[in-house]
Parts: structure tokens; C-alpha cells; sequence
DNA sequence: TCTGGGGTCCTAGGACCC
DNA sequence: TCTGGGGTCCTAGGACCC
């Protein structure tokens, strides 16, 4: 693959996302400082940030730092809307964009130079659009490598663009904290600050093999190869997430167990809608919990076949609330969360088949079913369930 | 300081198969 | 009867990200 020596990868990102939403649609929070959420802040206007608050900060110490703050409650469907038209002008500018999350996305731009201009430019326009049409401050930075460009935008935030020429970028990482890189939590940072390892320099002055046994395989050679400045990786459009989930926090009770299974109701429901939505099927459910003690586990299950069916979905995850009843006796339940993964793509049709494996008689007859049930235009993909596994059958039309 | 809700990836052990 | 190595899947937990 042709690895470009020009900084043409854009990492944007949303500055304060959820509360610059809030002060968009309310001129009154404008230049004041802005807390969005309730017992815990979920975002801090740069207003707020400067007394101190943080982002997952309790919310009694946030108003103990910034008493003058306002604090509103989150409008998920404000920023959802807010996000979908920031990823519009994403695409407009290029058709290779990877989102992260919502409210940040790389845009790969390398090949727009004779049609649009430098990286630069590129930019600094599509900052001004994203101001102009949805009212939002946005941060970029361009570099040769998404980790880079990621970096560059922490590094340029808020409301800010920022570029690392390719003969500068060791110039640029070696003097930052190892907090910057890409993996770095409290954790990890505290593991290397025992060894005497403060920035990203001093990271890329050990041997991977050091890295490797004190933090890990993965994390080791990840760290070693970023501090180095290694980052192959290009943007990927259409990336898809493994997994959908919903939680519920609900205070420290007692909670009967009546009560929590009407919780797990709700939330699966929530789930499984969501799964169909986006036509999704699951196999592994995953019942997370978390304790007045704060102590948290898990308990997951995962079925003979995906699905997306409220009953199946409840029916595992009311399984896992009973193998951890005695947990819940003991700790006390505050939080209670459900997942399904290892999501595939919803089949079309689904048939029991009493056929034997490697039958062609029996799976044409099968097909041959299907299409007269539902018509060969209509039907894309069927899943054929033999006696223990499924058969996933392509069905393109012509 | 007493804590949301949405995710990703990695590790490690055990079961099971060839 | 004892023995080996490799691979995949499942489960549980942990760190991290926004």
C-alpha cells in the first residue's frame, strides 16, 4: 500500500461536545461554565474546565470546584442530531471517514490535494463549515498517521487546528507526557512513573522486550511502536461495533426481585429494539452488575444461535441474574447492565431443516422454498439450520 | 470524591478437537 | 498407556476510550 510522506490524515474531534451543544441551542450558557450530567459530569464546557472539572467527575465535587456552574441535564437526541450533521460535512469533504465515537472521526485527504488543496486547507475549511452548519467549535489536527493526528488535536484543543510537518513529529512527541499515547490510562502511566518513565521519549528509549514484560504483549509492543512513531494503520470506512449494550444505575436500594426484574425487562427491551433496528443478531449475552461496594463482575452466556429476540435474550439474561443471586444478596446491587456481542448481520430468512450436513439435494430444496415464499428479488442471504450448526448461505440476486 | 452510559481490546484458563 | 502441540471457542476480568 502507497504509505503517503505528506500529513494528510485529520483526526476532528468536537470540542466539549455535549456541552457546546447546550450552549448552542441556549444563549444563555454562552461564556459561562457549563456542567452536562447529574451525579457525574458527563461533559464540561471549557468554562467549567478551567476551575477544574473534569470529565467522570463526581458531580458534588464538580460544583464544589465551580459552584457558579450550571448544570443541565443531557439531551442525547441533541447530540445525536448535532453528530449526524458534524459527519455530514465529514463526508462531504471525503469519502474516507472512520468514526470513533460520536464526536470524533479521522478523514483521510491525501488524494484531494489537485481537487481541494492541501491538508491544511482542507482543514481550516471544514472547520469553518462545521461552525457555519451546525454551530459547533471543532478541533483538528493533520498529520502522516492517525495516532499523530490524534495527538495533535489533544494537543490543539479547543477550537483549534493543528498541523505536525513529517520532519518534525519526534520534535513534536518525545517532550509529551506518556498519558498522551493512545492505551496510556492512570494505570499504566503509574506503572511506568514507578520506573522512572515520565514522557514519550523516555518510553522510546526502552527496549520493547522491558515494555513487554512490565506492561503486557499487546500493550508493550503497542507502546514501543508509538513512541517510535510507528503507526501503519489506515483509515477504515465502514467500521461496525461487535457489540450493543444498555445499563442502568439504580441507586443502593434494597431492591426487590421484582424490581430488578422489571429493570432487566426494560433493558433488554431497550437492547433488542436497538439490535433490530439495525438489523443485528447476537450469541453471547452478557449480564454485567456493580455493588454498593463498588466491586463490579460479570456473567455471560452465549447461545446455540443469534438472535434478537426480546424473549431469548431475557429468558439468558434472567438465567445469569439467578446464577448471581448470591452476589447480589451479599453486595447489594447498584447497577445493572446487559450486552449482547459477537453481533452478525440479521438474516433475511431463517429455516429448520431436518437435512443432513452436505446434502446439495436438501439445501436446494431449501432455497428453492425460500424463493417461492418470499421471492428470489426479496431475499439476500438465508441461514440454514441443520441438525447442531447453521449453514450461512449468500443469495445475491442477479 | 462516593461514581454514567456507551463501547473496544487484551489476557488467561479451561474445554474440546485434531 | 502415555504422551505432544496447535487451534478455536467460551467465560471472566481488567484497562482504556469518549
Amino acid at each position: 500500500m502507497f504509505v503517503s510522506s505528506e500529513a494528510s490524515i485529520l483526526h476532528a474531534d468536537l470540542d466539549a461536545f455535549y456541552a457546546s451543544v447546550e450552549q448552542r441551542d441556549d444563549p444563555s450558557l454562552r461564556g459561562r461554565p457549563v456542567i452536562v450530567g447529574g451525579g457525574v459530569v458527563l461533559a464540561a464546557s471549557y468554562e467549567a474546565k478551567r476551575c477544574g472539572v473534569a470529565t467522570a467527575m463526581g458531580g458534588r465535587q464538580a460544583l464544589g470546584l465551580c459552584p457558579q456552574a450550571v448544570v443541565v441535564r443531557p439531551r442525547m437526541s441533541a447530540y445525536s442530531a448535532a453528530s449526524k450533521a458534524v459527519f455530514e460535512v465529514f463526508r462531504n469533504t471525503t469519502p474516507l471517514v472512520e468514526g470513533l465515537s460520536i464526536d470524533e472521526a479521522f478523514l483521510d485527504v491525501g488524494g484531494l490535494r489537485r481537487i481541494a488543496g492541501p491538508p491544511v486547507d482542507i482543514a481550516a475549511r471544514l472547520r469553518a463549515e462545521v461552525r457555519r452548519q451546525v454551530g459547533l467549535p471543532i478541533t483538528v489536527g493533520v498529520a502522516r498517521t492517525k495516532f499523530l493526528a490524534k495527538v495533535a488535536s489533544g494537543v490543539g484543543k479547543p477550537d483549534g487546528l493543528l498541523v505536525v510537518p513529517p520532519d518534525r513529529e519526534l520534535e513534536f512527541l518525545h517532550p509529551l507526557a506518556v498519558e498522551r499515547l493512545w492505551g496510556v490510562g492512570k494505570v499504566t502511566a503509574d506503572k511506568l512513573r514507578a520506573y522512572g518513565i515520565g514522557t514519550v521519549g523516555e518510553v522510546a528509549q526502552l527496549p520493547e522486550s522491558v515494555l513487554v514484560s512490565v506492561l503486557g504483549r499487546a500493550l508493550g509492543r503497542h507502546l514501543h511502536a508509538l513512541a517510535h512513531n510507528h503507526d501503519p494503520r489506515s483509515v477504515v470506512v465502514g467500521r461496525r461495533r461487535g457489540s450493543i449494550g444498555s445499563q442502568r444505575a439504580i441507586g443502593r436500594g434494597p431492591h426487590s426481585p421484582e424490581s430488578i426484574d422489571a429493570v432487566a425487562v426494560s433493558l433488554v427491551d431497550r437492547v433488542t429494539r436497538r439490535m433490530r433496528a439495525a438489523h443485528r443478531v447476537g450469541r453471547t449475552v452478557v449480564l454485567r452488575l456493580r455493588f454498593t461496594d463498588y466491586s463490579r463482575v460479570t456473567r455471560s452466556h452465549t447461545l446455540a444461535r443469534a438472535t434478537s429476540g426480546t424473549e431469548d435474550v431475557l429468558a439468558a439474561v434472567r438465567a445469569l441474574l439467578a446464577r448471581a443471586s448470591p452476589l447480589i444478596h451479599e453486595r447489594g446491587l447498584t447497577l445493572v447492565g446487559i450486552a449482547v456481542g459477537n453481533l452478525d448481520d440479521d438474516a433475511v430468512v431463517q429455516l429448520e431443516l431436518p437435512f443432513d450436513e452436505g446434502s446439495a439435494f436438501a439445501l436446494d430444496a431449501a432455497l428453492d422454498s425460500v424463493h417461492e415464499k418470499f421471492g428470489s428479488a426479496a431475499v439476500t442471504r438465508a441461514v440454514l439450520l441443520g441438525r447442531d450448526q447453521g449453514f450461512s448461505v449468500p443469495l445475491l440476486p442477479d
